[in-house]
DNA sequence: TCTGGGGTCCTAGGACCC
DNA sequence: TCTGGGGTCCTAGGACCC
């Protein structure tokens, strides 16, 4: 059998790239994109990087310099985005025999039946012309025998514009070299923690730590490291998951628009999140035994009293009523919540999951269970497209904590009413 | 005044059992 | 004075990813 070979296909400033793909007048002006409640920076076109915005600053920092320049910014948009990478995804799978959707906007490919040099670089290259032009995103091709190979090659195609977004990386002396320059903190699956470690070690490059002695990695950090350097040094550990697998745990989470002292107003956040998390694990056709209610105030102010606490209970029943989870999310809410402190952020998480077919039915209630999951049907039905036409009367109508989008682009591709007119 | 959200995997340690 | 060993399961916490 012939070697795995992969490719990852990333897509290039992937956000700021969906706000300019309706509105060709602002490419090549600085963009950025920030996070939900319009907070920090997430995404950045070419052109604001250059002007030196980093990954992950509060938005209130750059404001001087957006003033400046005329940085254009975005409120995060996902369902815009979400809709785009469908587009990249589906004609990527035209392109390949099989394809791993990793993430909103990259994908690893199998590339089964390449074996020459000259195929691999041809081959990236009809992928980027491809859905240059189909979906008009821009996106770089990595291609290698491991997939954290892969990974390295697709930076050097962002890196080195040279290469015309396209690296083949299968040859061993080559990548050696890519490793030799390439820090330690530049691979994929090591962070910060790990990082700090490495350097106290001596592992400055991706070579050095491939060349580390592999009992030493797993004794003084862990199984994934050593699966790491072992990808590096071209020995493929993780394969193409090609089937999504299903969901482990459902999370809901938002920071407020303005802080919320009341339990009331929490309790509307609390039923919010709750509704939206039982519609992910419907949408997934899941049920779900465990709920976990966070809240807290905020990180950052030393000034203020801190107050941080998460409670959980176990049903009785796997469920996917929203009101059954709702009334059990705001029992917790009541245990958690103190008097006297400003809330910055609440959260919801369903766990211990189950697939609907799969699970006991309950015994005593088979009638009440499928009118229930009849009125979830219709409901999710109705808010299909925009969330919250209809909805529980817990969720509140005010809703005073909801998250800022200040900047938020039109739904172009999801909305009858935002589509582009020509 | 203003600092995101949603996931996964691994490990250590405790509870419990024989 | 002396107080086992081995296994499983669960959970919390920490690390990582985008």
């Amino acid at each position: 059998m012939s070697q795995d070979l992969f490719a990852l296909v990333d897509c290039n400033n992937f956000y700021a790239s969906c706000e300019t793909l309706f509105r060709p007048k602002l490419r090549g002006l600085p963009i950025v994109v920030l996070s939900n409640n319009d907070g920090c920076v997430v995404a950045r076109s070419k052109e604001a990087k250059l002007l030196g915005i980093k990954m992950g600053v509060p938005a209130h920092q750059i404001a001087m310099m957006v003033k400046q320049h005329n940085v254009v910014m975005f409120s995060s948009n996902y369902a815009l985005y979400g809709d785009i990478s469908n587009r990249v995804m589906t004609t990527l799978e035209d392109m390949a025999p099989s394809v791993e959707v990793y993430s909103i906007d990259e994908a690893f490919l199998s590339l089964g039946g390449l074996g020459k040099a000259s195929d691999i670089v041809s081959y990236g290259l009809d992928i980027r012309e491809r859905i240059q032009n189909w979906v008009g995103i821009t996106v770089c091709v990595g291609v290698s025998t491991t997939k954290t190979l892969a990974k390295l090659a697709n930076r050097a195609a962002k890196a080195y514009p040279a290469t015309g977004g396209v690296v083949d990386l299968t040859d061993r002396q080559r990548q050696r070299k890519l490793l030799a320059i390439t820090p330690v903190e530049e691979v994929w699956g090591v962070g910060r923690q790990l990082s700090k470690k490495l350097h106290d070690l001596g592992i400055h490059t991706a070579l050095d730590l491939a060349d580390t002695d592999l009992k030493t990695l797993r004794k003084q950090f862990s199984v994934v490291l050593e699966r790491t350097a072992r990808e590096l040094s071209g020995e493929s550990c993780l394969e193409l998951q090609e089937v999504v697998s299903t969901k482990k745990q459902i999370v809901c989470s938002r920071s407020f628009g303005a802080r919320v002292e009341g339990v009331a107003e929490l309790r509307e956040a609390i039923s919010s999140y709750t509704v939206r998390a039982s519609e992910k694990l419907r949408a997934g056709n899941q049920l779900a035994k465990q709920i976990t209610v966070s809240i807290r105030t905020g990180y950052f102010n030393p000034n203020e009293p801190s107050y941080s606490n998460m409670a959980s209970t176990t049903l009785a029943v796997p469920t996917d009523d929203s009101s059954k989870l709702c009334k059990a999310a705001n029992g917790l809410l009541e245990k958690l919540w103190r008097p006297g402190y400003r809330y910055a952020k609440a959260g919801v998480m369903l766990a211990d999951l189950y697939d609907q077919n799969v699970v006991q039915e309950d015994l005593f209630a088979p009638q009440a269970s499928v009118a229930r999951s009849t009125l979830m049907a219709t409901l999710d039905g109705i808010n299909k497209g925009r969330h919250g036409k209809v909805f529980l009367g817990a969720q509140g109508v005010k809703q005073g904590w909801r998250m800022h989008r200040q900047y938020l682009s039109p739904s172009y591709t999801t909305q009858w009413l935002d589509i582009p007119k020509v």
